[in-house]
DNA sequence: CAGATAACTTACCAAATGGTAAGTCTATGT
DNA sequence: ACATAGACTTACCATTTGGTAAGTTATCTG
């Protein structure tokens, strides 16, 4: 059963580009903790920005399957949200390098970042629709809505994926801290999102 | 007036390590961009890595000198809290690759980044002083002081610091829309922290 | 059994990288 | 006038990097 090298290669890529980064990350390094040459890789994958390419396309599919889930939930109100930051929180402690490999690429941008542009692109018209009604409702504040996601945004990534951060605060990052974490963001967005 | 040279590297270096990574960044690459030779960083600085932490220690100093002054001010309340959100704005402005190399020593750690982690570790004990005050006082919401700041740093620094995200959101990162995001972040965590 | 194809490896390679060694030029102090 | 030291540059160098070319081995197919 060789045809499974494939899957492994991107399985080592994205823990790689998402954890340390792309230009870090050298072919030969991912290679031979792979038990492989260079040149399997580049049978795979013709070059490495081929491989990177393709290691955002698995990055989005985990996103979209993770997060789509709850991000589709019928759930109203503010317990939509929560629902999203525990999936979010959930596949920062199992995968951190999905997440690390979006801020990658949302960071760097460049020509590979497309797909993933468009992909949240979607995600985040969806919630800026959700937020919008909820606003309408009266069950959340009034903010400007894209603003608002920006910052619920940057506020759960950075707490779930800045480990050093979290040490400089005295907090280890752990499992426990990390629930911890979890549960103090969603109090946070609570007192930010529900109208008095 | 050749003495200068040194600081010269050190803003160019400041700007590529900053803007786009350590490993991303030739020696080769920011000597021709200053228009001499890479042994004359090299004389200047004995290795990369030493160029690194001298890096490292002007971007603490450039950090210092623009938060201190908010993060001192006798102001009360949330006043000092936005104070500083202005000020961590206005350093994204002007100067974004500071606060991208401290996103960089952040997420990366390695041993250069004692400094840096001792000294926004001063900074934010100050901070959770500060925020337990006013938690005291009756004047802030009651949240865990630490998980807080976490989420209000991450919060701002993300919004500062993702243009990316921005342009998935529809918004362009221009001047206008910084100043904006500013505001709406200003009064997310107005919400977010000022008790009923 | 012949041969084609998939999935690799071995053998190279040119360019780039961080770093060393030695020389050059200029100002300055004696 | 001369030695000295600072601030470089020119010349190299070993290693690493992404990538090419040419086998090799096993499996499937006619």
């Amino acid at each position: 059963m060789p045809a499974q090298t494939r899957e492994r290669i991107l399985d080592t890529s994205l823990a790689a580009f998402g954890l340390r980064g792309y230009d870090s990350t050298s072919l030969d390094e991912m290679a031979s903790d792979l038990g492989i040459t260079k040149q399997a890789i580049l049978y795979h994958f013709s070059s490495k920005e081929h491989l990177l390419n393709a290691t955002i396309e698995l990055a989005v599919k985990e996103l979209g399957s993770t997060l789509g889930g709850a991000s589709k939930s019928q759930a109203r109100g503010f317990q939509r949200i929560e629902d999203l930051v525990r999936a979010t929180f959930s596949l920062a402690a199992r995968r951190p390098e999905v997440l690390g490999l979006v801020r990658l690429v949302s960071r760097q941008g460049g020509a590979a970042s497309g797909e993933l542009a468009s992909a949240m692109s979607d995600m985040l018209g969806d919630a800026v629709r959700f937020v919008e009604a909820e606003m309408n409702a009266g069950r959340f504040r009034r903010l400007e809505p894209r603003m608002l996601l920006l910052a619920v945004y940057s506020a759960v990534i950075g707490v779930a994926t800045e480990p050093e951060v979290m040490r400089a605060l005295g907090l280890e990052p752990d499992l426990r801290s990390l629930v911890k974490a979890r549960r103090e963001t969603i109090e946070f967005l609570r007192a930010a999102l529900i109208a008095d």
